[in-house]
DNA sequence: GTGCTTGTTGGCCA
DNA sequence: GTGGCCAACAAGCA
């Protein structure tokens, strides 16, 4: 599930639950996956009884700075979740990150385990965290990078280049449907077929899905909606694409769904043509 | 039991 | 060397 978007969603969540606060107790699962390349013990000494001091979201990945030069890092991978919980709470079977405070239990839980968490010690963020690509919503992202990408991407199938984390981060399989399905592009199209309009086009729209995912998903300022989905607008494909039967919120036409680029894709034939 | 799943990586092949 | 494609990772759900 965590995108751009939603990754800032869980982000927020924690943050407002324990920014400032003190680690009390750490609890992790051993189970290997989740914490591999991460020595667990340096992360349980450091930030037991450090500070929660700021956090921050890159792409669909979460950085939290602690007390004493200590970051922990997380990707969500296809199923993890941030959640708080009360003061005392006891880690449930797929919960593989428990830190407690006085008041609060920040836990991370990752059911199908792709998720990660990465431990770092240093005066510094760590390399895995600056190497991550500009954001969409900052001035690098620019149509001509975009369009020199798909140069480069020609022959493949724009939907498999818009989850190329290295040119457009934090896009995932809903936000590049959406953004395709904006822009009126097929899914299936390669990415050298693109008109200089269309490219322009899907700059465009990428940054706007961006700018208005986190708005609708995570909120604005200290504000936090109830849940991933109560703030996103019906005109969204996102609230259409897995219904029985849906339809297009532009056309009122039918969906079409079928791999493309190796995923799941939805898009809507009266509006995306092949050409 | 079967066949999916909003992510990422590494290996194979053209 | 580069780029495209696919299986694998693991668990839950219909």
């Amino acid at each position: 599930m965590p995108e751009l978007a939603e990754a800032e969603f869980f982000r927020k969540r924690w943050h407002l639950a324990a920014h400032g606060a003190k680690i009390l107790r750490v609890h992790s699962h051993a189970r290997a996956n989740i914490f591999r390349g991460t020595r667990i013990t340096a992360l349980h000494r450091a930030l037991t009884r450090s500070r929660f001091v700021a956090s921050e979201t890159r792409a669909k990945q979460i950085l939290v700075r602690f007390s004493g030069d200590g970051w922990l890092g997380i990707h969500l991978g296809m199923s993890g979740e941030l959640r708080v919980e009360p003061g005392g709470y006891a880690p449930q079977k797929h919960d593989h990150l428990v830190l407690a405070t006085a008041q609060r239990a920040l836990v991370f839980t990752d059911p199908r385990m792709f998720g990660r968490v990465q431990f770092h010690r240093g005066a510094l963020p760590p390399p895995w965290w600056t190497k991550i690509a500009p954001a969409i919503l900052s001035a690098a992202f620019t149509v001509e990078a975009v369009a020199a990408f798909l140069r480069r991407r020609a022959r493949a199938r724009i939907k498999g280049v818009l989850l190329l984390q290295e040119r457009f981060p934090g896009i995932g399989n809903w936000m590049a449907d959406e953004i395709l399905w904006r822009s009126a592009i097929h899914p299936a199209r390669r990415a050298g077929s693109l008109q200089p309009a269309e490219v322009r086009t899907l700059w465009r729209e990428c940054r706007r899905v961006c700018r208005m995912a986190l708005c609708s998903i995570a909120g604005i300022g200290n504000r936090l909606p109830p849940n991933l989905n109560a703030g996103i607008p019906r005109s969204w494909l996102f609230l259409h694409r897995w219904r029985p039967g849906g339809r297009c919120p532009k056309t009122g036409k039918p969906l079409a769904h079928a791999t493309v680029g190796g995923r799941t894709t939805c898009w809507s034939p009266a509006r995306q043509k092949l050409r």
